[in-house]
DNA sequence: TCAAAAGTGTTAGTGTTACACCCATGA
DNA sequence: TCATGGGTGTAACACTAACACTTTTGA
């Protein structure tokens, strides 16, 4: 471990700095693409709504804090979670001089999840949602452009549907991400010739009445695509 | 300004870390993609081959200690910087926990830098240079992908060529950047529909005996481009 | 029998790749 | 005159985008 002494000795002359993480909490629910918010309720700017976050502490990276904080607040494990960027204007928060790192979490908002009622948290449209606090308005805007990106590059579904959906479903959530339509030929077409797709047996009997297949993402295929390098591209 | 009485109430219970950035320094000199280097005249692995980095101090942002940073060494202001991403490892540095965000510049070559001979600093080839402390091979690694995404969403050669250039040494930066070969008359022909670059009257006569016709980019065009959101794939 | 969503192919156009010869010039 | 790098066009192919009708079944 670190000798104090000589971190002293080296060091002791630069700042040191508050360091928190910030998450933008992604999550789908068939229709819209969804965002968890936090209502504060300490100050500052006690009852806004924000990101929800934490300091970094000395014995955890940033992926961890990340990881900590995504958990306090709904429990969930091993959840997909990027690291965006680094803020770090100085007057970005207005107490304190604070670096905050973002990541972006994309949850399946069908998991019943146990939201800790601690934090005052809500899902919003992420076509519709409160201003939020400090810079975190920006936060969420390059989170969507990251989103949006990485949807184009990899089958992003994995993570935010179900283990069974429609291709309805999953054209809900491309239309949804990039806020635009699609033809369903064209769609399904280039899904299926991404061929990582496994039809199942089974019918979803609630949307119609002559019902829809259910798919699953077939995983082995597609990790076999991504190490071959390929691209997705909607 | 922050009150300190309140941010010792506040916030006084989390960590605080020593917060530095590390510039990951692209350049090409019509051949090769080279990296600037600098050799550690200190403890710790003194004499290795390391990243320019430095601590952000508590008035600046990273942005604004990178700038910094990278002016220290090279005397350049306004180079093209990009944040890449936050490192943050316990361990990562055996002196200290230090978390540091990488950044990285693309400098023309050719624009004669005054490189700050204190930092024993040396270009490297991308394709050939000496191990780094610490995760810095890691952050290089990092940077490259970079590279490569950023030249293929957008003509990088704004910053790593000299304001005239012929199309031979476009079609090198490419090929260097994606360490692959190009068919001239295709590289031309995307670069032409394009609609960015200027054809100016004058030849360079360095090369052949025929010449080749010098090109600079239309700064104009090229903004408009962006603007409308445009993407480039070679 | 009808309303509502599922499912299914073709065509035109656009973009991409592969490929080989003549040109201008200085030595 | 010849050696060197500069400059140019076309044809096959792959991918993308636009487009409409039939099927199934519960009400």
């Amino acid at each position: 471990m670190h000798k104090l002494i000589e971190m002293v000795k080296d060091y002791g002359s630069y700042s040191r700095h508050l360091v928190a993480v910030d998450c933008i909490i992604f999550g789908f629910d068939g229709e819209n693409v969804k965002i968890l918010l936090v209502k504060r309720d300490f100050e500052p700017q006690k009852g806004h709504w924000s990101l929800m976050g934490g300091f970094i502490n000395s014995a955890e990276t940033s992926d961890q804090a990340a990881s900590r904080v995504l958990n306090t607040l709904t429990g969930l494990e091993n959840i997909y979670l990027e690291q965006l960027k680094c803020y770090s204007e100085i007057e970005r928060e207005p107490t304190a001089r604070i670096i905050s790192v973002s990541y972006y979490a994309l949850i399946n908002i069908e998991k019943n999840i146990q939201i800790n009622e601690r934090y005052n948290a809500q899902w919003f449209d992420l076509q519709d949602f409160p201003s939020l606090i400090f810079d975190h308005n920006e936060m969420v805007a390059d989170a969507v452009l990251r989103l949006r990106r990485r949807a184009s590059t990899r089958p992003i579904g994995f993570e935010l549907l179900p283990e069974k959906f429609t291709m309805k479903d999953l054209q809900n959530l491309y239309e949804a991400i990039f806020n635009e339509q699609y033809d369903k030929r064209n769609f399904i077409s280039k899904i299926n010739a991404l061929d990582i797709l496994v039809k199942t047996e089974e019918k979803d009997m609630t949307s119609s009445k002559k019902g829809s297949y259910l798919y699953r993402f077939d995983e082995e295929k597609y990790n076999k695509k991504i190490a071959e390098g390929f691209m997705f591209k909607i």
